[in-house]
RNA sequence: GGGGCGAUAGCUCAGCUGGCAGAGCGCCGCACUCGCAUUGCGGAGGUCGAGAGUUCGAGUCUCUUUCGCUCCA
C-alpha cells in the first residue's frame, strides 16, 4: 500500500486522472515545476501526484480509489481522495442518537434469521423483529423504538454487481411507532434528520406519497417540501401489506434528486421514472403507515392502534451523503474491500465494466455470506443453507473470473473489521467463518474440476447442447454462467434459452411436488395443557377428512395435553376417548396457533362440540422427557469441554434416541467423548432440580439463556434450567430432577455437512437395552471366541489373518488337485483340435480358472470343457474362437446334458445339468465340432 | 419437499448389449546406485455401499434402503 503523505509518481490511466482531480488531488506531470490543475494527463504519462493543502491527508482508508501503473506496471491502487463528508459509521450513530433524543429505545439488530416466523427465510427488513407487534400477536415493551438492524434479501442476488444499489445484505435504519405517534410526527422527523443532521440540500429532496393519502400530502407541504416536489402513486409503489389479510396501509418515500443532468428530459421526470436510463432520482428513505386492518373480502377497517415503519438504507444514505454518484460500493463501507481483490487480482478497480461487476460481487457477497454464516446459517443443500451456499459459489465464480489468486475466504477478516464493532458476532466467528468459506471453496474446486473434465472434450468437438449445459450445471453444480464463458472463448455457441427452459420446468417440478399439504386452518388456537397434565377432558372444534385415506381424520381441541412436534421433539401419540368410541392419536402437528391431531378414526364420528377425554401415552412422553433433559444436559456438557462455539445446529428428540447436531469444525477425539460423556452423567447423577420461567425474550438471553434458532417463541418465553448448570429456552417437556434421566449413552458421534456434527444418544430404559444389547453381542462373541472383551479385537484380527491364510491354500490345493494327476480327464482329437473334458470339484466362479488351465494343455489349439456339480464352463482358444464360438458349444454342450447357459466370443459358462449325461453332452460337442471344422 | 448423479484396491477412476474384477498413482520387496531421485522386475491390497428380486450366471438389469454430491422449491 502506497503511503498517502508521500507524492506519489507513476503512470497513469486517463480515467484515473480525472477521478483523481475530481476528487480534490493535483496532478503534476514530471517536469512540471507546479500542479497544472487544468492539464489533461493523457494515458501512460508519468505524473507525480501533490496535495495541494499542507493540511494532514485526508483519511486514508476512505473513499474514492483511483487506480494507476506504479513502477514497472505494478498496479497499485492508492488511495488519496476527498474526505468523506460523513462515515458510514457516523451516520448511523446519529441516526441512533436523533431518534433516541425523542423517546425511541435504542434496540439491538435481530438475527439475520428470523425469530419465530417460519414464513421469513431471512430477516429482509427492520420491521421483521416487530412484527408480532404491528399484527397485534403481541405487546410492545415500548412504543418508540429505532434500531440499525442487519438485512438479508435473496431476490437481488443475480442482480448485484450490476448497478451501484442492489445489495444482498444491507443495514437498514429504521425508527417505528407502535400505537405512539403517525405521520404528523413520522414526516417532519425524516426531513429534518436528512436536512438538518446529514445536512442533505433540502431542494434536492422529493416526496412520494399514495394517490389517496393527501393527509401526507399536507403534512409534507408543512414540513417544508413545496408541493410540485411531492407526487402521487398507486398501490404498486406506495401501499404496504404484510399479506392479504392484516394490517396494511400507504407509505411515503424521500427521494434524492441528482440534478436534471442525470434525467432523462422527458417532461413528466420525476421519483420512480420510468424511462429508460433515468438515473436523476434515487428513493432514500420508505415511511409505512400502518392504518388499516384488511379483512377476507377486502375491506379496510382503521386501526385502533395505527403504526410507523421506516427504513433506510445506510449505505444507500452514505453513498448520497457522501455524493457518490455511482452508487454504494464507492462508500467507506465497501471500498476497503473493493481495494483488498483489486490488489489481489492486480486488477484496478474502475478500469473495465467486467471487473468491476465482480469486484461489486465479491464485496457484496463476501458480507453477505460472512454475516449469514455469523448468525449460524450453514451452508447446505435446502432453505437457508441453499441460499448462503449460492451466493458463496457466486461469489467464487467471480473470484476466478479475476484470476487463480483471488479467494473470497480472504475478505472475512475484512468484513470482520468493518462491521464487527456494530455486530460483534461477526468479529467472534470471523476465523470459523473463514473456515467454513475455504472449505466450499475447496468443494467447489471439486465441482469445477469434475465438470472441466466433462466440457473440455465437448468444448473440442465444439458442439454443446443446452442438455449437456444444464447436466453440467444441475447434476455436477457446475455454473451455467462458466460454461458460457469457457465455450464463448472457444467460439462455441451455447443456447442459453433453451437452457433456461430446462430450469424453468425443474423449477415447475419442484414447485408442483411441494404444493401437496393443504389442510384447512382451525379458526382459533388450542390451548395446550400437556406441561403439567397427562390428559384433559376437553371439546372438539374441528373435524376434517385427510385427504386420501377414508379412516383417518384431524381433530381440533379446545384444549390438549398432546405436545405437537416442535423444537425437535416429537410428537405425543395416545388416544381419544368419548361415548361410544375410541381412537388412536398418531400424529400431532402445530397449525400456527392451533394444533392438529391425527386420528384413527373415520372423520364422521365426531364432530364440533363433541366432549372427548384426550390422554397422551404417558410412559412414552416420560422416555421423550428423559431424552429431551438429556440433550439440553449434553449441549451444556460439549460447551464446557468443547467452548462456548459448540452451539446447537438443530435437534431431534424421540422417544427411543435422540440426536443433536452442533457446530463444531472437526470430529471429536475419543477423549473429548469420554469427558463428555462423564460430565454428563456426572450431572444426572447430581439429580439436579429442573425449574422453569417465563420470561420476556430479551430479558431471558440476558441473563444468559441459550437461544436457539429455527424455533417458534412467543413474546415470553419458556427458560428451562437444570440446578444453575444448563439454562435454554425451550417449549418441550421435560423431567423433574434430572435423576430420572438414569443413565445416558452416546452411541455415536459423525459429520452431517461442513462444521456440523451429530451426536446420537440414547437416555434411560433405552440407553439400558443398547448396554445390554452390546454386553450381550460381546459375550457371546467372547463365547464363540473363547476370549475375554479386552482380547477381543486381537483375537478377531488374528482369525482373520488365519482364515486367509486358509483360503488361499484351499485355492493353491485346488488347483492342484484339479490338475495334477487326480483330476479326472477326458480327452478327444477332432480334426487336429483337442477337447477336453474335466470333472472337478469347485464353486461356479472357479471353473474358468480351471477351463484356462486345462486349455494350456491344448497349446493353443483347443477347446476346454470343465463340469462342477450342475455348473460347467467353456473356454475355446482364442484362434479357434471365431470359427467356433463358445456359446454354440454352450447350446450344443446342454442340449443334451440339460441346463442352460450362454457364452461370448470365447468364454461360456452354464448351470443346471444333469451330471449324470456329462460324458453323452461331450460326445454331442464333439460331433458338433466335428461337423463345423468340416467346412 | 421434488428431480438428477454417484458409491468398485489406501487415493482418482475404468469396467461396452449380464459371462475370468482392472488401470494410474500410492504402499511393500528386489535389482540398478556411494546415497537420493529416476528406471526395471515382482508383490500385497476387493463382502464391487447394504438388502431383496430376475437369471444357469449380476459390479452390470429391477425394486427397496443407507450415505454422499448436485440442482430446484
Amino acid at each position: 500500500m502506497v503511503r498517502p503523505d508521500s507524492p506519489l509518481a507513476g503512470r497513469l490511466y486517463q480515467a484515473s486522472a480525472i477521478a483523481l482531480r475530481r476528487q480534490g488531488v493535483l496532478a503534476r506531470v514530471d517536469g512540471d515545476r507546479a500542479p497544472a490543475p487544468g492539464r489533461r494527463l493523457g494515458p501512460g504519462r508519468d505524473f507525480r501526484i501533490a496535495r495541494r493543502q499542507p493540511a494532514p491527508f485526508p483519511d486514508w482508508s476512505a473513499l474514492g480509489a483511483a487506480s494507476l501503473q506504479w513502477f514497472r506496471r505494478v498496479p497499485v491502487t492508492i488511495h488519496c481522495a476527498r474526505r468523506p463528508a460523513m462515515t458510514s459509521a457516523e451516520i448511523r450513530q446519529r441516526f441512533l442518537n436523533f431518534f433516541k433524543e425523542r423517546d425511541h429505545k435504542v434496540l439491538p439488530s435481530s438475527s439475520l434469521i428470523p425469530f419465530g416466523d417460519p414464513t421469513l427465510l431471512f430477516t429482509s427488513a427492520g420491521m421483521v423483529q416487530f412484527k408480532p407487534y404491528f399484527l397485534g400477536q403481541a405487546q410492545p415493551p415500548t412504543p418508540r423504538a429505532t434500531t440499525c438492524q442487519k438485512v438479508f434479501r435473496s431476490s437481488d442476488i443475480d442482480v448485484v454487481g450490476h448497478d451501484g444499489h442492489h445489495l444482498t445484505f444491507f443495514e437498514m435504519l429504521g425508527n417505528f411507532s407502535f400505537g405512539d405517534y403517525f405521520k404528523e410526527k413520522a414526516i417532519p422527523y425524516a426531513y429534518e434528520f436528512l436536512t438538518k443532521d446529514l445536512g442533505l440540500d433540502a431542494d434536492r429532496l422529493w416526496a412520494g406519497i399514495h394517490n389517496d393519502d393527501d393527509e401526507s400530502f399536507e403534512i409534507w407541504k408543512k414540513t417544508g417540501i413545496p408541493p410540485e416536489r411531492i407526487r402521487r402513486f398507486g398501490d404498486e409503489y406506495n401501499f404496504w401489506a404484510a399479506g392479504p389479510t392484516g394490517p396494511c396501509g400507504p407509505d411515503s418515500e424521500v427521494h434524492y434528486d441528482w440534478g436534471s443532468e442525470y434525467g432523462c428530459g422527458q417532461p413528466d421526470c420525476g421519483p420512480n421514472c420510468e424511462h429508460q436510463g433515468c438515473d436523476r432520482f434515487l428513493e432514500i428513505w420508505n415511511l409505512v403507515f400502518i392504518q388499516w386492518d384488511r379483512d377476507q373480502t377486502g375491506e379496510r377497517k382503521p386501526l385502533r392502534q395505527k403504526g410507523i415503519d421506516t427504513g433506510m438504507g445506510l449505505e444507500r444514505i452514505t453513498a448520497v451523503v457522501n455524493q457518490h454518484r455511482h452508487g454504494v460500493f464507492d462508500t467507506d463501507l465497501f471500498q476497503p474491500l473493493i481495494r483488498h481483490w483489486a490488489e489481489q487480482s492486480g486488477k484496478p478497480y474502475r478500469d473495465t465494466p467486467e471487473t468491476d461487476v465482480s469486484l461489486k460481487v465479491l464485496a457484496d457477497h463476501s458480507r453477505g455470506s460472512t454475516m449469514l454464516l455469523a448468525d449460524g446459517v450453514v451452508p447446505a443443500n435446502d432453505g437457508r443453507g441453499y441460499v448462503l451456499r449460492r451466493l458463496i459459489r457466486r461469489g467464487m465464480v467471480h473470484a476466478r473470473r479475476l484470476g487463480p489468486a483471488v479467494h473470497l475466504s480472504s475478505g472475512v477478516s475484512l468484513v470482520a473489521r468493518i462491521l464487527g464493532g456494530v455486530y460483534p458476532e461477526v468479529r467472534v466467528q470471523a476465523d470459523r467463518v473463514a473456515e467454513v468459506i475455504r472449505s466450499e471453496e475447496e468443494r467447489f474446486a471439486v465441482a469445477l474440476r469434475q465438470g472441466m473434465e466433462r466440457l473440455q472434450p465437448l468444448l473440442e468437438r465444439g458442439t454443446l447442447i443446452p442438455d449437456e449445459v444444464f447436466y453440467l450445471h444441475d447434476t455436477l453444480g457446475f455454473p451455467i454462467e462458466l460454461t458460457a464463458e469457457l465455450a464463448n472463448e472457444r467460439g462455441v455457441s451455447v443456447d442459453l434459452d433453451a437452457v433456461a427452459a430446462l430450469m424453468q420446468s425443474q423449477r415447475d417440478r419442484s414447485r408442483v411436488a411441494t404444493g401437496g399439504f393443504t389442510a384447512p386452518l382451525a379458526g382459533s388456537a388450542s390451548r395446550f395443557v400437556g406441561y403439567d397434565q397427562l390428559e384433559a377432558e376437553t371439546t372438539v372444534m374441528d373435524v376434517f377428512p385427510v385427504a386420501g385415506d377414508a379412516e383417518k381424520a384431524d381433530v381440533f381441541l379446545a384444549a390438549t395435553p398432546f405436545y405437537a412436534e416442535r423444537g425437535g421433539q416429537t410428537a405425543d401419540t395416545g388416544w381419544l376417548n368419548w361415548k361410544g368410541g375410541k381412537a388412536r392419536v398418531i400424529d400431532v402437528q402445530a397449525q400456527g396457533e392451533a394444533i392438529r391431531h391425527r386420528v384413527e378414526a373415520r372423520p364422521d364420528q365426531l364432530k364440533p362440540g363433541d366432549r372427548v377425554q384426550a390422554a397422551i401415552d404417558a410412559p412414552r412422553r416420560q422416555a421423550i422427557a428423559r431424552h429431551h433433559s438429556a440433550t439440553h444436559l449434553l449441549h451444556r456438557a460439549l460447551k464446557d469441554v468443547l467452548g462456548e462455539q459448540a452451539s446447537q445446529a438443530g435437534s431431534s428428540v424421540q422417544s427411543d434416541y435422540a440426536t443433536f447436531d452442533f457446530r463444531f469444525p472437526r470430529a471429536l477425539t475419543t477423549d473429548e467423548l469420554d469427558r463428555v460423556s462423564s460430565l454428563l452423567n456426572e450431572k444426572i447423577r447430581a439429580n439436579l432440580v429442573r425449574r422453569v420461567e417465563e420470561l420476556p425474550l430479551d430479558q431471558a438471553i440476558a441473563t444468559g439463556a441459550v437461544a436457539l434458532f429455527d424455533e417458534k417463541y412467543g413474546e415470553r418465553v419458556r427458560v428451562v434450567s437444570f440446578g444453575d448448570w444448563a439454562r435454554e429456552l425451550c417449549g418441550g417437556t421435560h423431567v423433574d430432577r434430572s435423576g430420572e434421566i438414569g443413565f445416558a449413552l452416546i452411541s455415536s458421534d459423525r459429520s452431517i455437512g461442513a462444521g456440523v456434527r451429530r451426536i446420537e444418544m440414547r437416555a434411560g430404559a433405552a440407553a439400558e437395552r443398547q448396554v445390554r444389547q452390546y454386553e450381550r453381542v460381546l459375550s457371546e462373541l467372547g463365547d464363540e471366541l473363547r476370549a475375554g472383551p479386552t482380547e477381543l479385537p486381537a483375537r478377531v484380527a488374528a482369525l482373520q489373518a488365519e482364515v486367509k491364510r486358509l483360503e488361499k491354500e484351499a485355492a493353491n490345493l485346488r488347483q492342484r488337485l484339479a490338475t495334477g494327476a487326480g483330476a479326472q480327464l477326458e480327452e478327444a482329437d477332432v480334426n487336429g483340435v483337442r477337447l477336453l473334458l474335466q470333472r472337478v470339484d469347485a464353486g461356479e466362479k472357479d471353473l474358468l480358472v480351471f477351463a484356462d488351465h486345462a486349455l494350456s494343455r491344448a497349446n493353443g489349439n483347443g477347446v476346454a470343457i470343465v463340469v462342477g456339480g450342475r455348473n460347467f464352463a467353456v473356454k475355446v482358444a482364442s484362434q479357434l474362437a471365431e470359427r467356433l464360438p463358445a456359446n454354440d458349444l454352450v447350446q450344443a454342450f446342454r442340449q443334451v446334458a440339460g441346463g442352460k447357459g450362454g457364452g461370448r466370443g470365447p468364454v461360456g459358462q452354464g448351470g443346471g445339468i444333469d451330471p449324470d449325461r456329462v460324458g453323452a453332452a461331450f460326445k454331442s460337442v464333439q460331433e458338433y465340432v466335428r461337423m463345423h471344422l468340416k467346412d
